[in-house]
DNA sequence: GATAGTTTCATACAACTGTTTGAAATGCAA
DNA sequence: TTGCATTTCAAACAGTTGTATGAAACTATC
């Protein structure tokens, strides 16, 4: 138990400097003189280098995860065990993007941590990241009951595209600023969301209407 | 000029390795070691590994966009200096996934050296992409000449969702395959670019009829 | 075949990395 | 206070990294 004084700061300081500056060109060395603290605390609290890393990815992983199936469950319950399909987009990637996106990610370090993470792509991370499988299945199940007819592929292409979009967006946050020259507000965290769900919406109905029979949609008029 | 065999021999060896293991655990003294060279020829030949990298990425890179805009310059003389928005999407995701996805990506070294630059995001790498800003305005001068009433952000939107869906199709080719259990087929390439092709098309569209008027695709029922 | 320029080589360099060690300090119970 | 366990600390360790050096080998020109 103890006083946790010391794991703390080395949480807070390593959290805020890989946010900072990367995981590329921060050392623990860098960390503990942030931090106030011995350099072989580190070793002594977490074990090593990248459980450290592990541990601050795992925390804020899991609060996004937790935050996602909150919302999946409201959504459900709501609808009477089955969720509209713009609803269970809206619960994959809203946590997501409400926690990079916005004024004040700025300022949250965690955000900016998260950011990070999504960039750069280390040992520690990437080993937790491939355990989410189980994680996003919950998702093509809510898919699957909102829409019994639909297709398997179809439906995990647009999970993917789901993701992809949300994570390509807080990647690429910057760059698609400057490219647009300021046209895209990446300030306008509602809106974009609302962009991200519309759009996998219509990857998964082919562009017709909501209740109508499953469209394909996939290859027309090859090349 | 001489032999160029040294300068060659470390490219390949160098991509090969990059490709295999990534940019993070790959040492110059095991470049070095695969081309059967010495070490010191590496930042003789190249100056630094930074630049090496940069040789490397720029190289493969420079390929891609050429084929991006020969496949758009292709498109709108056919069209009588206007593309379809269908053949804009396919000729700036075509190149990419068709030289990163399906079996022959397996053997291939740049293949799997770009995908490995996509995945990992090292600094020299990162500076060459901060210049592509140029190359990406292309399209959205062709989508503007495509569609002239359309408004600047949705354009900007659906080219970045664009690429959004083709990056993270490369980068999480494997994850989309364990996640759905094989159901997404990752070596139908051409399937795969009309379906992100489609996509992208109707997140400019919003999901109307391909000659109608503009159509918002934001912010609806907010949550 | 001597000369000048290029390329290769073995080796050293200097710095930095995460981790370990063993002793000192601290906190807490009896 | 005594004793015991936890925590901190300075120092060193062992290994790796990219880069620099200066001599040797080579190549082509005159």
């Amino acid at each position: 138990m103890a006083s946790d004084h010391t794991r703390t700061a080395i949480l807070n300081a390593a959290e805020r400097l890989y946010a900072d500056r990367g995981f590329g060109d921060v050392t623990l060395r860098d960390i503990v003189a942030a931090a106030n603290v011995n350099l072989a605390a580190v070793n002594y609290h977490f074990g090593s280098k990248d459980e450290l890393i592990a541990e601050l990815f795992v925390t804020r992983s899991l609060a996004t995860n937790r935050e996602r199936l909150n919302e999946l469950r409201n959504a459900e319950e709501a609808g009477g065990g089955r969720a509209g399909i713009d609803a269970i987009f809206r619960a994959l990637v809203g946590p997501t993007l409400r926690g990079c996106l916005g004024p004040s990610s700025e300022g949250s370090t965690a955000a900016r941590f998260m950011i990070r993470a999504s960039i750069e792509s280390v040992p520690p991370i990437r080993r937790i990241k491939n355990r989410e499988v189980d994680h996003l299945r919950k998702f093509a199940a809510a898919m699957r009951r909102s829409l019994p007819g639909r297709a398997e592929a179809d439906l995990y292409w647009a999970l993917h595209f789901a993701l992809a979009m949300a994570h390509h967006t807080i990647r690429e946050r910057e760059r698609l600023t400057k490219l647009s020259e300021g046209v895209c507000d990446l300030d306008d965290v509602q809106g974009i969301i609302e962009r991200v769900v519309a759009v996998s919406a219509m990857a998964l109905m082919g562009g017709e209407a909501k209740t109508k029979a499953p469209a394909r949609v996939a290859a027309r008029d090859a090349r």
